[in-house]
DNA sequence: TTGCTGACCGACG
DNA sequence: CCGTCGGCCAGCA
């Protein structure tokens, strides 16, 4: 399909996210097959900024659980607020519960 | 073309 | 416990 950039392919996973559930950019990036650039997975969000289509990049979190990207959404209470719209408890820019809500690419979709 | 940066992660001391 | 460093790859001046 459209898997011609690195970014296409953090998109499709990133829309694939379930509502009220988190992921980390490290476990995008092994599904990605890139696990050692989970950095890409956090460069391809900030195109995703920039993207046409509507990524949930609030769902993407770092592997702590912590709202890393937060300043990337405009402003920093965007991604947090997204968050607890969708159930996920945010306290101190971490993710409460984060275990219970991580939803792995790799074991979901496989 | 080279070099720097980056929404990360894991290891080391 | 906390600070630091290396690695990974893609985009940009």
């Amino acid at each position: 399909m459209n898997d011609n950039s690195f970014f296409e392919k953090v998109y499709e996973v990133a829309r694939q996210i379930p509502y009220g559930r988190v992921t980390s950019y490290g476990a995008i990036a092994e599904y990605l097959g890139t696990k050692g650039s989970a950095r890409m997975v956090g460069w391809a969000m900030n195109a995703s900024l920039t993207a046409k289509e509507n990524v949930p990049a609030h769902r993407v979190v770092n592997r702590k659980g912590l709202l890393t990207g937060k300043h990337h959404f405009g402003t920093p209470n965007i991604m947090q607020q997204l968050l607890e719209s969708e159930g996920i408890g945010v306290v101190d820019d971490q993710v409460v519960d984060f275990e219970r809500y991580f939803w792995n690419p790799s074991h979901e979709l496989k």
